[in-house]
DNA sequence: GAGTGGTCTAGACCACCCG
DNA sequence: GGGTGGTCTAGACCACTCG
């Protein structure tokens, strides 16, 4: 049943993993089925075990397949939402939901870091954060303000940058951090006077509250940033797993 | 440097990852320090080298580690903020935050599923689910109207049971579906009369709104729920990764 | 007992990075 | 060129589940 024709530079591994995404995304393979066995597997792929393993640990995070010690590896059902556990930023997540995203630079300036967000940066006192203002919007309509702290340090030649045409998180990854994991905590809060106008919404009116800290790949703190998103216009959807 | 003894009944693998995470914890290796090489590592624990693979790749996961093609591993800064990528219920998050969780069924019912959770859970129309209404609260403070809704087909003994003392999650797994992720949807919306008289709070306050899906490990949505936490006494914090 | 996944070996060659 | 991680092999034995 499933097999697959080699293709030079890419790993077998990686082969066998989108073949039998293929065969499931194509109903060949269907909910609740149980796959061939590790040992059929890597007979048909004309491969070691350890190779066929390694291609089903990867749909096995995804929770396209699931195990069960001296049973066997099964097809899940398909999931009706779709998977949002991955880190992503507003231009990438609307580009996925086919928003139209516009940004305007209200405050970029460099300046001490107050005493939160050094702690959240692990920065000395005094030392120098960029605080980057913006106003987000969604199809037209202002969604997000959003108020962003970077190192100076880090990133002394940032705000000499075009931060309209391209994403901080690029910036950052060429200087040497990647972004790679963000902590994020999220509260429901009332628009204050100054917000609401930004928003365009009512005083008091609700908006998702978002404290992030986003880090690179080594574990440094790159950026902290406070978000107030309108609530009637904008919701947040995260996966996570057991 | 790094060595071990063996343990009965442990994988080397997981003994291997524990041991350099001990190493780190007690600051024996620093951050941005570079790990020994893989082949150094299985020389000094006596294993081959894919099995220093694995347990180094547990530690990659969670953020501990990072490598560098051709170069290293290395060991990531620490994380100000722990980590909170993984689902948990009330009780759970309560008992880690050290909060007293308490809940207080307020309806408990069998009804023909409306579109919106048919949907959610993947029913057929006129299919019935267990609604289960009830108020949480931490440190005696409500905090939460929750609002489950459950395939009666999958857990027709549901509401026999103690929902009080045990966690519904743990029936959907002694029944033979182990809950093991769910997609929630989060805004900002205000509360209204009714819900602001059960948890104490003013009409019109903001509340933390969420919307969420829960999945067993084969796939199958188990769970639909509505949840309504006060603004001002609950934040939720989830990490995502790139 | 037969079949499955879980762990592990002792090698091998390749791709990448650096001095 | 030398050192690193990335991929892969062709086996082996163990732990678990089921009939």
């Amino acid at each position: 049943m499933v097999s697959f024709t080699k293709v030079e530079g890419i790993s077998r591994y990686a082969q066998i993993r989108e073949a039998l995404r293929q065969e499931i995304n194509a109903k060949r393979l269907l909910p609740g089925q149980k796959l061939p066995s590790e040992d059929e597997l890597a007979a048909q792929f004309g491969v070691s075990r350890m190779t066929v393993r390694q291609g089903i640990s990867d749909l096995l995070d995804e929770g396209l397949l699931y195990r069960k010690h001296g049973v066997g590896t099964f097809i899940a059902q398909p999931q009706i939402a779709r998977d949002h556990s991955r880190l992503s930023n507003f231009f990438e997540s609307s580009l996925a939901n086919h928003v139209e995203a516009a940004m305007r630079v209200l405050v970029s300036e460099i300046l001490p870091a107050k005493l939160k967000i050094g702690k959240a940066l692990a920065l000395e006192e005094g030392d120098l954060v960029i605080h980057i203002k913006t106003l987000r919007s969604a199809n037209g309509i202002p969604v997000t303000v959003h108020d962003a702290y970077v190192p100076y340090k880090l990133f002394p030649r940032l705000l000499k940058e075009d931060l309209v045409s391209h994403h901080i998180w690029d910036y950052m990854g060429q200087y040497g951090y990647p972004v790679k994991r963000a902590v994020q905590r999220l509260e429901a809060r009332e628009a204050d006077e100054k917000l609401s106008k930004l928003l365009g919404i009512e005083a008091g009116a609700p908006t998702l509250y978002k404290e992030r800290t986003v880090y690179a790949e080594d574990g440094t703190p790159v950026e902290f940033t406070y978000c107030y998103n309108r609530g009637d216009r904008y919701s947040l959807t995260v996966t996570l797993s057991r």
